[in-house]
DNA sequence: GTCAACCCTTTGTCCTGACATATTGACGTC
DNA sequence: GACGTCAATATGTCAGGACAAAGGGTTGAC
């Protein structure tokens, strides 16, 4: 735990050099966290890859990966021949491989779930098609109602192929779905979403507390694992009212 | 014995050094290629980086450099210590920093636009705050209908400061918006979205051929440039039985 | 005064080399 | 046969150096 310090344009980074956390992430973080709460203003150039790397005591490689990660968040903006720059301080979390239960975790809200109904149903074709498997094959089938409050927020079809996890054994009113796959070793990197809006159905409308052919928020998503296995495809509908998705697009 | 069969660069990849193209561009597209084509099949792995950086006479950082726009495609998924997969062969291009018309002529539909209105305008609050600008300040105003063949799609509406392009003198039923900025050199380069539902208004409705409170798919979006300025404010409202946004997230 | 040519700064690309760490399969022991 | 250990394999991280290309400002010619 050898601590560096550094005296910088504005902010002190200190790396950790044997921590496992990497070098280049340790300065992302903490250039993150300079750029949020203002020390860095929007506009402001930061020093260039070779000072930094200098200051630092790392190499430009990896002062270079650091800088990336938040060219990535759309955090900062590099020029070539002119400098790299701050583009703005408050930035949307984007759209990211997390569920709504985990969402509304960070935001202080406290969800609530309740289970409508869950099975082994016969997979229809869209669903087979999705998920790679032949039609009529078992998936499981399960329905959820999610609250935000008091409030029914959103309604949550998912289905999943038998052999990726068991769940009969689990509690998902407590437990989020995605909290259950990840703890039976199941690791999401890849989904494909669409986004869509459409009435709300008579059931629909029921659960939501809306009226038939109110307007909905759809979500379709299937997810892959590292293996490129289809883990999970899910149907939601969301209160457009109480929820929204926000993203940050950056042009590389 | 090695049991398992690992695939090659079976078509050889040329490579330009002449070219003003990078290396690892030149690599991952024909890489792409390979797999869009089916090539190589999705589940299959690819020889491991040293192997194929040897193999195309490159260093393995470009090699790394490669693989890894595949990867932030979700195209390919890295396993350390087993190799590298490929995911699934048909990607739908992220959300990008392009417009619908870019959408839909790549789509290979004819898109129409009628101008509603365009002019100078006092920024409302909501603008004023998008565009970094005072409350009252003239910003153009521009009101447009998409049309997909004969068919009204969506209702645009942007806000654009006016000393970032002159829009008086464009034809714009012709141009799209984002292609004039573009040629007045205007760079956007990060963009922030939120894409909701509602009901839809009277006018929107009379617009899009639907009745008042038939669900609209909504985005609002704030562009900045590579200064971090912000450019443009747009609040859109599409059909959604023509229209859905896709995108593909990937855990990195 | 205008504009072109030049130079400096900074990021973009590419190279070689090294060690760390996660994963898997094979081996050996009990 | 079950289980723990170890080695092989492949990606992850990091160093240090070199040249190319783009942008912006300065200088100089006209």
């Amino acid at each position: 735990m050898n601590g560096y310090i550094v005296r910088m344009p504005g902010p002190r980074f200190t790396l950790d050099r044997s921590s496992p956390v990497p070098l280049y992430f340790q300065v992302a973080e903490q250039f993150e966290q300079a750029i949020l709460s203002g020390e860095i203003a929007p506009g402001e150039r930061i020093d260039n890859e070779i000072a930094l790397a200098k200051d630092l005591g790392l190499s430009r490689p990896t002062m270079r990966q650091a800088i990336q990660v938040l060219v990535d968040k759309g955090m900062l903006v590099r020029k070539r021949g002119v400098g790299t720059q701050v583009v703005h301080g408050k930035i949307r979390r984007s759209v990211e491989l997390t569920s709504l239960f985990d969402d509304l975790s960070a935001a202080g809200q406290k969800p609530r779930t309740e289970v409508l109904a869950v099975g082994k149903v016969a997979a229809e074709e869209d669903v087979a098609h999705e998920l790679q498997l032949k039609v009529g094959e078992d998936v499981w089938s399960l329905e959820r109602l999610r609250y935000v409050g008091k409030q029914p927020l959103a309604v949550m079809h998912n289905f999943i192929p038998v052999d990726v996890v068991d769940l009969d054994a689990v509690d998902l009113a407590k437990t989020g779905l995605y909290a259950h796959m990840r703890s039976s070793g199941i690791l999401m990197r890849v989904a494909r979403q669409r986004i869509g809006a459409r009435g709300a159905g008579a059931e629909e409308a029921e659960l939501l507390g809306e009226k038939k052919g109110a307007p909905l928020l759809t979500m379709a998503r299937t997810a892959y694992d590292n293996a490129g296995r289809a883990v999970e495809y899910g149907r939601h509908a969301y209160r457009p009212d109480l929820y929204a998705f926000e993203l940050t697009l950056v042009d590389r």
